[in-house]
DNA sequence: ATATTTAATGAAAGCGCTTACAATTGGTCT
DNA sequence: AGACCAATTGTAAGCGCTTTCATTAAATAT
């Protein structure tokens, strides 16, 4: 491997100047810049990261914690952070939590073992407490999709009771009264809160939550399927079914036509997220929006303002979901 | 920040047998051990990583190049490889290349540069002999999906042209002669090849290759929808079509059922991929199954294997499609 | 032409770790 | 007890870079 010395040797120049002229740092002539890089050239010289960081403690690197790799929801938010970073020329360092909280705190622990030099964190089994005692160690992070109130300014989250209460707002609105939920998994807060909001909405419109109703399920398709079937089971009739999110809405509509019912002229259904497939099927997911591409390019944002010092953008800690109107909901017969 | 220096000063031994003890190398006695842990945790030692691979010369960090982040896709075989790094400690560093040359080649350097012990890529736009010329300079990498003979023992690819064949034998199975083809990007190795199986499998039923049932989209769901309108517009009758991958599939089912047609009892549709919203249409999509997750977990034991000698697994460097049956074809009326 | 600034470069001390190699310790064997 | 080994620990030389500070060269002012 060639090292800056080698380089610096063949253009007759210090070690130090080569230096200044791959971090195009200090002031370096024109003209010793030129025979600098033609010795790297010369020598196909690769500049080493890990030395340069270990000496200016810094990595460029960000890590990143999700729960996992595959769906489409992650992709689509890293794919946002990825695209703002790559033009500040950082780099993400990826790790999985699978929503276990050792698993989580050892990634966290690998991460900072790496120096990153922040963490964007998609956490959920992790405490509060453990993520506020980070930041007042001193650890630059950003959580997303969550909010803590002791540090909100490090928090990007999605109003997810809004959601809920937007997803049964509109189908109060067009005229049902009979409304199921099937819910995501309620030990995570984005199930609790879009079932939350989904209260809030009934309430609001002086229809009594009815717990017969309302199914518990894990956010999967499969989950939604069965969801329905064990809704229809227990009797209750109902002309509507909100999901917690757009997998359990497609196992629903699924389930709901092989039973005979047709959608949305039986039985009108509504998702949550907006995922991609969300607009593949047919007839088209009427959902609630979350914009977790605008999610992951804000979360690349605050480290550039708040870690790099670099531009200053705008941020909204606490985004605006947003019902998408597709083919799934109308009016009840 | 705490240093082994400090740490080995606490416990009254020399900062080498702290390294032993962090990286369990060499021997240690176990008291010696017991006090050195006692001082790491009372002193609250975070592990550098970054002087560690300095001195070491190796980063434990695989770099990944991907086209993109979002869809499915990406995110299904990234996951199958991270599941497999985890349990042997190994980091993913993640980047995008855009299927553009330059990108491409400023992400890989990117990643050689901080010194990743292996690299895995998926790249689209840069050309054979520069992956070639990778290995020759002793990187060590594993292509993904793409073959290139030179280095076959370092690439993983799928069969594509057999999917394409086994896609249009299922339709000429259950009796379609006239069959529509909605091709991906032509300019891209998979578009070309599954297009070559598809026409294979027509010329080994006898049935001859018909351009203008041929419809070049980019493997976006809304040129499947624009191949749907294309095709029925050019006047040429067929009662079923192969998609290049499952988005184009969904697209052209949505549009066929706005000109009235039934799938699959007008027209039957095939996909490619498998992702995993094929199952979530109604009704499931018939589709070739790639084994995306696999293919990413084969790319991590390549790299266990031939990076760092851990465990000796079993190689399919060509894995071969599969036929999923669903709902979307049955026998032309 | 000399003094004063400013630009350009070099010298060298780390950054925090790993890893030969050397030194020590403690048994075991005659 | 003395020799011999293996197990354990320490010494110290890097790994390849950044960065402060000092130095020299060039430019401007007087």
């Amino acid at each position: 491997m060639v090292t800056i010395k080698q380089v610096s040797e063949k253009a007759g120049v210090s070690s130090a100047t080569v230096s200044r002229v791959i971090n195009d740092t200090g002031t370096v002539k024109e003209k010793t810049r030129k025979l600098v890089v033609a010795a790297m050239e010369e020598l196909g010289y690769r500049h080493n990261v890990v030395a340069a960081s270990l000496a200016s403690n810094k990595t460029n690197t960000i890590g990143y914690v999700v729960p996992e790799l595959h769906g489409s929801f992650f992709g689509a938010m890293m794919g946002g952070t990825e695209q703002a970073l790559r033009a500040a020329r950082k780099h993400m360092l990826i790790a999985t939590g699978h929503s276990d909280e050792t698993i989580e705190k050892a990634q966290i622990e690998a991460l900072l073992s790496r120096r990153c030099d922040a963490l964007i964190l998609h956490v959920e089994a992790v405490s509060d407490d453990y993520l506020v005692n980070l930041v007042q160690q001193g650890v630059k992070l950003v959580v997303v999709n969550r909010y803590i109130a002791e540090i909100d300014d490090n928090c990007i989250s999605l109003e997810n009771v809004k959601g809920g209460y937007l997803a049964a707002r509109h189908l109060l609105d067009i005229g049902h009264t009979d409304i199921a939920y099937i819910a995501g998994s309620l030990f995570k807060a984005d199930g609790i809160n879009r079932l939350m909001g989904h209260k809030q909405a009934l309430e609001s419109a002086g229809i009594e939550y009815d717990e017969s109703l309302m199914y518990e399920g894990n956010f999967q398709a499969k989950s939604g399927a069965e969801g329905i079937r064990a809704l229809m089971a227990r009797g209750k009739p109902f002309s509507a079914v909100a999901c917690a999110n757009d997998e359990m809405a497609s196992g629903a509509m699924n389930a709901l036509r092989e039973m005979g019912k047709r959608v949305p002229e039986d039985v009108s259904v509504i998702g949550f997220d907006n995922v991609d497939f969300a607009s593949y099927l047919s007839p088209g997911l009427t959902t609630i929006d979350y914009p977790v591409t605008q999610i992951g390019t804000m979360a690349a944002h605050w480290v550039l303002d708040r870690v790099y010092g670099k531009g200053s953008h705008e941020f909204t800690h606490v985004v605006e979901p947003r019902l998408i109107l597709r083919g799934t909901t109308s009016s009840p017969e």
